[in-house]
DNA sequence: TCGTTGATCGGAGGC
DNA sequence: CGATCAACGA
């Protein structure tokens, strides 16, 4: 009662201490869901009060990391439904991710109850400009059941379009600088206007002939699920009043990460008076690679200039020592609004810095004190996160772990719906809805095989195109097979025969029906299962396609079409996949993001790693020091920062130096340890024979 | 149509 | 060094 006095003295909130040293693991770590203020999760903190309170016009929240910003967002569309009678149907909050949109449905649902919760809008951008677009699609001209083509059908178009035998850098750049003219708003048209330089003139070219392809299609691409509502917004003034009338409150989540694409959406959609509350942190803004514009910060402010800001500093997290070290950090940035967090949690231990031999001693460092975390001081396998800046640094790791018997799980690794046999049965699904989708119909009309290969495929696109009908049109039609070899010709009619029956069947039969009688009548899985030699893979890939099933029979009970559930599919990046259960996480610092753990080793410190070479030439080191930023602010108890003398690098062996930002962090904090290879191998030994020695017992004990 | 060879390249990955 | 992918031959 005490510190509760004290804290009201100093105008700060209760304290609400949660995951302490030793104590109980609350907080997001390893799965969990809870609030931070795991303990109290009705209390805020004045600045988070103030920001639930504020509704009367726009509002940017500067949410530190570990400050309890998804507790603000719950608690505030709680307070405008129950508080300022806003109706939940009439309220959207945006997420980045559909992780991060489902995690805040279900605590949103928590905290209001079932029937407001469904109500409400919670998805990503590209949820909402397809949802946007389906009520729309006319205006965009489009038709009914349009498809959206993933990231690979519109690589593999662009390709197709470029000049032949483009190399993949070029193809890359052409996408790059496609992407950046969807991203900034611009039609083909007036992107061949801008184009300042023969790459850009090449590129909108490419551009124009792609959107003609995409409407030939009947589909759009992830870009233009923004680019497309928010032309119709910016230029149509009855449909943005309609829009509006629609939307009474916006809360976008993870705002840093907004493009400007993304932006101007939000800026159509809030309108003048700008009822919305964006929550970010601009240090923790490491996707400007992909297109974010941490600018869209100091935009908003200009944009708005009755725009209202809180900052939330007081981070829910952290042990003191380890909030020095990231705000040491953080402070070589620029800032345009400087926080500093603080924390109520005890100093910890000193943050501890391993300098190895190379990594693979450093993994098996890491391997052997992850042991002793759980063998000596109680701790559970989830409650460690090994991370790392590039995918290629979980492999010595990976090693060193499994010597060890060290349960791991890598999360971030391939997606479900990036699978082959995914992405072959949706593309059945579309093409059943969507008989245009072209695309579509490449993917599997020689999944599985029917002997129809890229000479056939050529020749009937070249019919297609002279005759403007669709693939699947062509396919169909008797004057084109005639012009065809007769085997080929006979496989394509077999095929199209195939799609008939499927398309009559679609009619009456719900998703999951429909995905099963694919399977069966197209013979995809019996070739799946004749055609896989190794046992282990064949039985994951057919796992993969039931759980497509299950998938659609769970999405049916939530009462959705079959033919919408197609196009949502394909915005889901992937499913969560199986619990990863009681192991130690390995990631990048990027898949890191929204993450806590009670002990974190970032590995790696290495100049030219961390930072990463490529943008320390291009003198990019702030996203870099973000990263690291990031990386550090996930730790709860401990933190681990480790890097290694040598690199093997393509063969040959270089010398590397400790990275630049262990200088910056506060070196009265750090415990650097020196390099004892025999120790450490005694150490992963002895850790491994103990295990074995368990199992042993337990198989024993029964 | 499919399997093999040889050149290439090496950052993170949401929707 | 090793994975990946395009071009090639049977």
């Amino acid at each position: 009662m005490a510190n509760l006095e004290k804290a009201r003295r100093y105008g700060r909130d209760a304290i609400v201490k949660c995951g302490t040293v030793g104590g109980p693991s609350a907080g997001r770590t390893a799965g969990g869901v809870a609030p931070p203020n795991a303990l109290s999760p009705h209390v805020l903190n004045p600045q988070q009060q103030a920001a639930v309170d504020y509704c009367e016009g726009p509002l940017l929240v500067l949410a530190g990391a570990g400050s309890g910003k998804t507790h603000v967002i719950t608690s505030k569309i709680a307070h405008l439904i129950r508080r300022r009678g806003f109706a939940a149907g009439k309220i959207a909050a945006i997420t980045f991710t559909n992780k991060a949109a489902r995690e805040m449905r279900e605590r949103v649902a928590r905290q209001l109850g079932g029937e407001d919760a469904a109500a409400l809008t919670v998805c990503t951008f590209h949820a909402l400009g397809l949802k946007f677009l389906q009520v729309e699609h006319a205006r965009a001209g489009l038709r009914r059941g349009f498809s959206v083509l993933d990231a690979d059908d519109a690589a593999a178009l662009i390709k197709e379009l470029a000049p032949a035998g483009s190399k993949p850098d070029a193809l890359a750049g052409l996408r790059q600088l496609i992407g950046r003219a969807k991203n900034a708003g611009l039609s083909p048209e007036e992107a061949l206007a801008a184009a300042a330089s023969p790459r850009e003139l090449e590129a909108a070219t490419i551009y124009a002939a792609y959107q003609r392809r995409l409407a030939a299609f009947n589909a759009v691409d992830f870009d233009d699920l923004i680019r497309l509502p928010l032309r119709l917004l910016e230029e149509d003034d009855a449909c943005r009043a309609a829009w509006r009338a629609r939307l009474d409150y916006l809360l976008v989540d993870e705002y840093q990460d907004t493009n400007d694409a993304q932006y101007r959406l939000l800026k159509a959609l809030a309108g003048a008076h700008g009822r919305f509350t964006c929550v970010g942190d601009d240090d923790q803004s490491i996707y400007a690679w992909r297109g974010a514009n941490p600018e869209n910060l100091a935009q908003l402010g200009r944009d708005f200039p009755q725009l209202k800001v809180i900052k939330l500093e007081q981070n829910y997290r952290c042990g003191k020592r380890i909030l020095r070290a990231a705000n040491a950090l953080i402070a070589n940035n620029p800032h345009l609004h400087a926080k500093r967090l603080w924390s109520e949690h005890p100093e910890g231990a000193p943050i501890r810095v391993l300098e190895c031999k190379d990594a693979e001693h450093e993994a098996e460092r890491v391997a052997a004190i992850a042991a002793t975390l759980v063998e000596k001081h109680k701790a559970r396998w989830h409650d460690i996160a090994v991370l790392y800046r590039g995918n290629f640094q979980a492999r010595p790791l990976e090693k060193a772990l499994r010597l060890a018997r060290v349960p791991y799980h890598l999360t971030g690794a391939l997606s479900f719906l990036d699978r082959a046999e995914v992405k072959d049965v949706l593309a059945y699904l579309r093409l059943l809805v969507n008989p245009s989708d072209d695309a579509a119909f490449l993917r599997v009309v020689n999944a599985p095989k029917r002997e129809i290969g890229a000479t056939t495929l050529e020749k009937l696109g070249q019919l297609a195109q002279s005759r403007h009908v669709t693939l699947l049109e062509a396919a169909q039609s008797d004057a084109v097979l005639r012009q065809l070899a007769p085997r080929p010709a006979a496989a394509l009619a077999q095929f199209t025969a195939l799609i008939d029956e499927l398309h009559s069947a679609a009619v009456h039969e719900d998703a999951a029906a429909l995905v099963e009688r694919v399977l069966a009548r197209s013979g995809y899985a019996a070739q799946l299962a004749a055609s896989v030699a190794d046992p282990e893979q064949r039985e994951r890939r057919l796992a993969n396609l039931r759980e497509l099933v299950d998938w659609f029979r769970a999405m049916q009970r939530g009462g959705a079409r079959a033919g919408d559930l197609a196009a949502q599919l394909a915005l889901l990046g992937h499913v969560d996949r199986d619990d990863p259960g009681d192991a130690v996480r390995l990631m990048t610092l990027h898949a890191a993001k929204g993450l806590e753990f009670r002990f974190v080793f970032i590995v790696g410190c290495e100049d030219g790693t961390l930072p990463h070479e490529g943008a320390i030439d291009e003198g990019r080191l702030d996203e870099e020091r973000r990263l690291m930023y990031v990386g550090i602010t996930r730790a709860k108890e401990q933190l681990t920062l480790s890097w290694s003398a040598r690199t093997k690098k393509y063969g040959e062996i270089l010398a590397n130096r400790p990275s630049r930002f262990l200088h910056e962090l506060p070196q009265e904090d750090l415990h650097w340890q020196g390099r004892d290879p025999e120790a450490d191998k005694a150490a992963v030994r002895e850790t491994a024979q103990s295990h074995m020695a368990r199992i042993a017992a337990l198989l024993a004990g029964g």
